[in-house]
DNA sequence: TCAAGTTAAATTGTCGACAAACGACAGTTT
DNA sequence: AAACTGTCGTTTGTCGACAATTTAACTTGA
């Protein structure tokens, strides 16, 4: 379905229509980009004139950047002072990962519940290629952005939206937090593994199956990632902010 | 415990800091009770220039205000269109309250899990005090704050911020919905006998306890709630935005 | 009468400018 | 020497104005 050639409206979108409005969206966009990328790190600040200036803009759709950035919790706004990236503790993370538990969990039943299995795990293989293939060529960073979609498809088709919403926001906390981590926890292949479990347990059809799976990968997850932040702040107990422009 | 004063931090935060900030904060909050009091009705217009004008400020602190209550889940923007109060369907409540019930669920457990049970329980039953009393003048909209209140004490102590972030738009999202019942579902000391049943499986210091409780009272009100937004939707099928200023 | 095309009004997205607020540094006092 | 106070430069919060877009109102034609 949703396949015919909608006759009613206007023939081609040839050309997406780029509304005005983009400008704070793509602003919004090469932040996040260097955010996750590590370019800016954790309490540095983010000045809306210096990128207005280096932009071309005014300051004006920069602070609506900022603004959504905030929302999605990549910045954070001190009044009269602007924003900064901000900084994820190891707590943070484990709070971070306790509500992904939560969330995942039910969605992963919900899956089952309403039937929609058999039409996301074709995509879910095709995430895991993904996956696998990333990890080959040494791109963390893609590695994980292509683990948190494997996760995500499951969310989405789970069909509540607020589930999607919800971890939308975390995914992208993670993929910040993990732009300082420069190595992998374990074996591309390890990983692919226990994401076949879960598809696995998906496939059984119980949604008890399905809540386990979940709950014991997530806690893996969660444990190695969290261990590993406890380690890097004892390392550096206050990293001092940097002036990036 | 949680009761001995602190002695490592600041004495007292005597003056409470009042930024400069506060005004796009003081236009958000204005809106939010025009929202939540049924003054602006879901699809309404929000129109920037008219509040503007109304309040006698400039379009950007209106703007900044639109989008701190887009991120809360009360306005929606369409590009190039401005603000609308945003339209919940029964179908979204319901989405709400499941979300709300993985949310509270482990938060319950968690607070019985870190033992900060007896620390909240007095305050609980100062906001159930608050309930009734609210009940008792027919201010609907102010038992439903109250009661929301109740179960933000119990997120709140569980230990998890994240858990508090998402209840807390959650809560205004129900808070907002609820602007159009205009009777109670229940007796008031039914409701307050509820949330007494829920405070004794806290004391039992089972989690399990604790979670089944929670489970079984949101149960019970997303029924109520849903079902009562089902015949809404079935009176009013495609209620027509009004233009408010 | 209704439909489509055209024009006018209203509203949003963006811009540059100004004043208040903050952080830093220096000077003064105890 | 330590702490407080005053000044200075930088950055944000706010404002009014302009350009682009949408909505409506109006005209025109079948």
């Amino acid at each position: 379905m949703a396949s015919l050639p909608d006759m009613t409206s206007k023939p081609p979108p040839l050309f997406p229509r780029l509304a005005r409005d983009a400008l704070s969206q793509r602003i919004a966009q090469a932040l996040t980009e260097a955010i996750v990328s590590g370019r800016l790190k954790p309490g540095d600040r983010v000045s809306e004139s210096a990128i207005a200036r280096e932009m071309g803009t005014s300051r004006a759709p920069v602070r609506e950047a900022g603004r959504l950035l905030e929302s999605a919790g990549l910045l954070v706004s001190k009044a009269n002072r602007g924003f900064f990236v901000r900084t994820i503790t190891a707590d943070d993370l484990d709070s971070i990962y306790e509500l992904r538990l939560c969330i995942e969990r039910e969605a992963a039943a919900r899956l089952v519940r309403v039937g929609g299995v058999a039409g996301v795990v074709p995509d879910l293989h095709l995430q895991l290629d993904e996956m696998t293939g990333r990890s080959a060529d040494g791109q963390v960073i893609h590695q994980i952005a292509a683990d948190l979609q494997f996760h995500r498809l499951i969310v989405k088709n789970s069909g509540n939206s607020r589930f999607l919403a919800v971890f939308d926001t975390l995914a992208s906390e993670i993929q910040a937090s993990t732009a300082l981590i420069d190595r992998v926890f374990d074996d591309p292949h390890k990983i692919a593994r226990n994401h076949l479990l879960i598809i696995d347990a998906l496939e059984t059809g119980d949604e008890g199956e399905a809540r386990a799976a979940m709950d014991y990968h997530i806690g893996v997850a969660r444990e190695a990632v969290v261990n590993h932040f406890r380690v890097l702040e004892a390392g550096h107990p206050a990293p001092p902010p940097r002036k990036v422009p």
